[in-house]
DNA sequence: CTAAATCGTTACGGGACCGTATCATTCAAT
DNA sequence: ATTGAATGATACGGTCCCGTAACGATTTAG
């Protein structure tokens, strides 16, 4: 079933999420590197460069980039693919799926705080 | 009433917003930018520099910077507190109020999407 | 009236990110 | 074998942001 949220509910739960996110000094990770993140470990493998600039309709060094920094976090990992070793597989880590886990739980428990 | 979501759905939704964000070329805000901009457009006046500080238990020169950044995509306003000089008052313009009431039909949308 | 405290900003060196263009590597087709 | 396409990374100049420290302006205290 879908999820009814009225407009005041939507954006303090964002808030409340964020400002969770600062507090506890999590990594201050940008709309894309979040989008990134969670496609990699929401959506099935596999996750290559070009697909993720072309789903997110960006540049490849965006990308690039953006994995840089998040692997640098350990949030995400790199491997050639050996079919085609032009490609990079893009994977997730341990890490990572701890802090998607992590970050899943705030949200839950910032809609279960919303106000009716 | 509170909002019950299941992990999945939880993550999902942050997905399905970021990546519409960032397919429609929204301004890139981080997480902290995030905060302080909703903070200020739904917590209740007056927002000051040390306030937004203190709440987001970061320094006075990120919460400075935030303001440069969103300042210039007019999301925010400064003025000075005629009561006491030593203040800036931090407040919203039309730009900014477009853009957060924007940001939460996207939340809506997308939390009424979210599979069962 | 002077000294201390407060507030927001700026300075600094360093790192991250931008968009565009170009690169090396690899594969596919002739 | 050679050409062409495809993939991801890199180079570039520029902008933004970082944390720490200092700063000017203003207010308050003694």
């Amino acid at each position: 079933m879908a999820i009814a949220l009225r407009p005041s509910q939507a954006l303090r739960l964002w808030q409340q999420v964020a400002l969770h996110e600062v507090e506890n000094g999590m990594p201050d990770l940008s709309t894309r590197q979040l989008s990134i993140l969670l496609t990699i470990y929401l959506d099935p493998p596999p996750h290559t460069v070009r697909g993720l600039a072309s789903r997110l309709n960006v540049s490849k060094p965006v990308i690039t980039r953006a994995l840089d920094t998040m692997g640098a976090l350990e949030l995400v990992s790199r491997r050639r693919d050996d079919a085609d070793r032009r490609n990079v597989l893009i994977g997730r880590t341990v890490t990572g799926a701890l802090f998607v886990e992590r970050f899943g739980d705030v949200v839950i428990a910032k809609a279960k705080e919303l106000p009716t």
